[in-house]
DNA sequence: ATCACTTAGTGTACTTTTTACAATTTATAA
DNA sequence: TTATAAATTGTAAAAAGTACACTAAGTGAT
């Protein structure tokens, strides 16, 4: 690996979400921007995780690349879902006389090619070497840095539409988790309440939802059966769906 | 606009699908190489559909107006599936003595964001001011320019995900179509056979599928009755999905 | 006018899935 | 022992999926 980026103008942004107090939250990094004239801080930011492209990655790998930085994580779930060029960032971005505290000037990343990663928030460690992370539930998400809030609600509608389709809710979880669990999760993520029997009854077709022999401890009240995803059964069972809406 | 260009190595590349002859076909575009030390012809190729993105442009107007430079069709389904960047691109064609036959060096083109449009054939005009374009179908894609094997693949398989849960069908048809020639196009891209009395069935609960007082003319059998898709009815009736795989 | 031919159009019985809805079980904590 | 809290489970009715074959309505040839 070079370490040369491929071009200055393409960078990849991540959202990553993660599940915690029955919310979906998104990992956002504090920027820090200073007055060009008089480099005092101006004020901080937030945004997505980014980074360029290097010369002799796919994007995919920088993607990855990207998430390993900030997470220490890899092996996770990671999906390219659309590709952004604000023709006014740069322009908006010009019009401000801001650099970011490492000089960095805000204005060049100008396509950004969006991926949004399921992470289960426990494993995670927040402070990494390039800058401050904090989780932030997706109903206080403020203004972001850039169009980055356009990012975040196109990735949404993409988790949305890819979660009805394909198992993906645990990569929110722990390995182990309970079936309530699960069932926050979709509900939260498609902002929907589900019937409880409803629910296990519809999961309980798939066969890579396996019961554990173990319980949930430390709970005052009736303990619930951990779950684990089989990708191998998945694999192995998974059959294409001809469904059109309405 | 200022047709200026937003960076020389972004390019938008649309996979232009249409249906003919029972196929799906591909509209591909012929370029010539010559080599660069004598500027004799060495041979011709195919490409997609591609182009750079102007300054002001979002990368879904360049998509557009690709679309529309070549065809001269707007208002056609389009829709952005994924971003390319092949490594290896760079170098594969660095390492040719090859130029584009109007001067530019075809290696320009590293990071490519990838649409896939749907259009009826009938109504396109082929020949267009940017090179020579020719439907071919799928099956007798050879091999392309670039990495564009690869994005056609790409195209395909967002196609198909894509036509399981959403009515596009049509975007291959004239504006009115016979339930037969419908269940062609879902057979044709799908690549399975489907019942003719459960298709019927199936796409006849959905209400925006308009039956018209109009019927085939001029076939030597029971002629069929013609429908409309209603993209009215559609949007009002549209309502979510659950349903994940297996 | 009849007939041959070709594709359009339709129904039924069976299985599976969806939906709406409430009582019982099992652990902890007081 | 009891109160509490969440886990777990079933059923009946409606809708959808599946497998399967005959009749209808045109054209073109005789």
């Amino acid at each position: 690996m070079t370490n040369r980026i491929l071009n200055d103008y393409i960078s990849v942004d991540c959202v990553i979400f993660g599940y915690n107090d029955n919310e979906l939250q998104v990992l956002l990094v504090e920027r820090t921007l200073t007055k060009e004239s008089t480099k005092e801080i101006e004020f901080t930011d937030l945004t997505l995780t980014g980074n360029h492209i290097y010369e002799d990655e796919t994007i995919e790998d920088a993607a990855y690349r990207v998430l390993y930085d900030r997470t220490g994580l890899d092996n996770v779930y990671l999906e390219q879902f659309k590709a952004f060029a604000h023709p006014n960032r740069l322009k908006k971005e010009k019009d401000r006389k801001w650099l970011i505290h490492d000089g960095r000037d805000p204005e060049q990343r100008i396509v950004s090619i969006g991926f949004f990663s399921l992470i289960s928030t426990r494993n995670i460690i927040v402070e990494s070497k390039c800058g401050i992370a904090k989780w932030v539930p997706l109903s206080e998400i403020g203004e972001l840095a850039f169009d980055h809030n356009q990012i975040v609600e196109e990735a949404l509608k993409a988790l949305r539409s890819k979660i009805k389709h394909e198992p993906i809710g645990f990569e929110l979880l722990p390995e182990k988790f309970t079936l309530t669990e699960l069932q926050h999760v979709y509900e939260v993520i498609l902002g929907t309440e589900l019937d409880k029997r409803n629910f296990r009854k519809k999961i309980g077709r798939m066969k890579y939802l396996v019961p554990l022999d173990e319980k949930q401890k430390g709970v005052a009240h009736k303990p619930a059966r951990l779950y684990m995803f089989s990708r191998d059964v998945y694999e192995k069972t998974r059959k294409e769906m001809f469904d059109f809406t309405v």
